[in-house]
DNA sequence: TTGTAGGCGTTATCAC
DNA sequence: GTGATAACGCCTACAA
């Protein structure tokens, strides 16, 4: 026998007062028009009866939903939990919850989601899924809803975001690499259809040229997904062109576990006989072996910040977009090394000595 | 400049019908109520105008929020986030959305986020962070909502839930470990007050007896959460105790994880110096060095079923509480082995000749 | 088969 | 400062 709701209603008559009268003296911007001493009574009914208000009512009389859509590509991938993590809990601070989507990188799925949120009228999106070309984000902009960009940037600016920065990142990844002794360093750089996969791979490209280096093709893979399949299959692919090289800058931590499993494979061993970096410092990224050199940020503060950006905008905030850019940490660990001064795989596999 | 929402009453306009009869048409349930040719033609017209009910209002007027509150301990925790794929995926095929809630372990947010979702007047409860004993439950019930435990069962079996067969899992690991000649094994429990902690130490002490063996308590650790950190406080304080034991059972993933470590500090290798067998296998233990010996069940089925039982009960579905049981595979992987024949670690350290 | 009317619980806009 | 009233958008007896 569920028990009855207790209602604005029962509220308002147990203080004596009218129903408007008590929804003035609950809601805190409205407090002030209610005096103190009816204020008082009405609250203390309140508590006495247990009142909580009822959010969809209140959210069809206010058209606020004080509900969040995020889309992020896959809960799954270690990045996201802590970012939603952070997401979450500065929401809560103003009263708002998430409603979170996963599109696993589908178009149709993505607008789905979309659409599911729109439908429960969400007061404003995050979103971790923007290709560069979105027409989700010209239409959320059309029907007047807010939007903050998530580990993505817009080709123009033009919408607030917050990312790392990237190209800096992997700017002090060469750099590492080079200072180690590296000079044929290869790249699996990430899709270039999101601001992340590009922003990396012209990080490297600047980074290679800072140190008067070549980038022939043969040492550059493009991953069609940030995915552990595709590192593996993209260093496979750059092992099996036979040149030399000493060490291989992924564009994230996904993409170094792929080139773990195709070392293991080739039979060659990290670090000695090729360094591995990343990107990200995905939790548990430490734990494998060798522990991973990365480049780490605050994943959690990723998600708070988005959070505050949105908040902004939702309170009558204005003016141009901000986008934030977290500074890279390098965390340098097990995976990089000098490159070996022995015969390199390469060498020993002309010679028909080795590999696989 | 936002544009207008489209609401039943245009797409009654464009039909030339009235908002009562587009309603009908535009709901499953009622659609036979009305004329095949006007059923059409407000589908037409709904479609024509992009028409998206407002589920603000449907919620209001049908006391359905078609919204879940998911509790679990922490995102973070890998376990999860597959779990809650399942989840959501499962009950977005009947239109649900989850709206998920992180307690930290932490009684008190627990109940704030657990009000949180009453609030918004959540059509029912999936709860992974249930103790044994918890004044959520007998409260939700009480207010007549569907309540579903996940990962975790009730005391009595009174709730439905889904959960591998934990007892069942450590019995299989003992015997795993039993059979490649360990007679020395040491237990690092969960918490004794979730289900889940609880029954996987019967699960030890039901295998050991089976297998003839002794618990002696230096072999015993109880965690106080299924962290990485209590994993590594548990097994130094077991090894502290200097009774020789060549393998470990661990309650869960985590705690083998805190295991690793505390073997490292020590200069122990595992599996030669000591095996070490988790739960859950949790996404990326595979890639850890040694690869982890644990039980393996589908998380996303945890999640899929959890929210079939869910639906079950809010489509009215009355009947005795059921009881799933996941059937828990072991996957042995590199950190098991036959105990060395070597002097052990614990010998070494008696002659004063090794050791940390 | 379709139209009418009322109400879900709250808040905004009037009066007083 | 407080009360009355209407409306948010939808659904559903009930009437026709």
């Amino acid at each position: 026998m569920p028990e009855p709701a207790v209602k604005l209603r029962d509220v308002a008559r147990l203080a004596g007062v009218h129903p408007a009268t008590a929804s003035r003296a609950l809601n805190p911007d409205t407090r002030l028009l209610v005096s103190e001493d009816t204020a008082n009574r009405v609250l203390a009914a309140a508590a006495e009866l247990g009142y909580q208000p009822n959010a969809v009512a209140r959210s069809l009389r206010t058209r606020r939903s004080h509900t969040i859509g995020v889309l992020i590509p896959d809960l799954n991938n270690p990045l996201f939990p802590p970012i939603v993590r952070g997401l979450e809990d500065r929401l809560e601070a103003d009263g708002y919850v998430a409603l979170i989507g996963n599109t696993d990188g589908d178009d149709a799925r993505e607008r789905r989601v979309f659409e599911q949120m729109r439908a429960r009228h969400v007061d404003g999106y995050v979103l971790a899924t923007a290709h560069l070309r979105n027409p989700l984000l010209t239409e959320a902009i059309r029907a007047g809803v807010p939007v903050v960009l998530m580990n993505r940037i817009a080709e123009d600016n033009s919408l607030p975001s917050v990312t790392v920065d990237n190209e800096r990142g992997v700017r002090m990844a060469v750099s590492h690499l080079t200072s180690l002794g590296h000079r044929d360093i290869a790249c699996i750089a990430g899709p270039q259809d999101v601001s992340t996969g590009l922003a990396r791979y012209r990080g490297f490209r600047a980074g290679m040229a800072a140190a008067g280096l070549e980038v022939p093709a043969h040492r550059l893979a493009f991953a069609s997904a940030f995915s552990i399949e595709e590192g593996y299959r993209c260093l496979r692919q750059i092992l099996a062109a036979g040149r030399p090289c000493t060490a291989v800058a992924a564009g994230n931590d996904m993409l170094a576990v792929g080139c773990y499993l195709a070392l293991d494979e080739a039979g060659l061993s990290c670090p000695d006989e090729m360094s591995v970096v990343g990107f990200n410092d995905m939790p548990f990224i430490n734990m494998l072996r060798p522990p991973l050199t990365t480049l780490a940020f605050s994943h959690y503060q990723v998600g708070t910040q988005a959070a505050r950006l949105l908040l902004e905008r939702l309170s009558g905030g204005a003016g141009p977009a901000k986008v934030l850019y977290l500074t890279p940490e390098l965390i340098v660990r097990g995976s990089t090394a000098p490159p070996a001064r022995l015969p390199s795989y390469f060498e020993l596999k002309k010679s028909g000595r080795g590999g696989p």
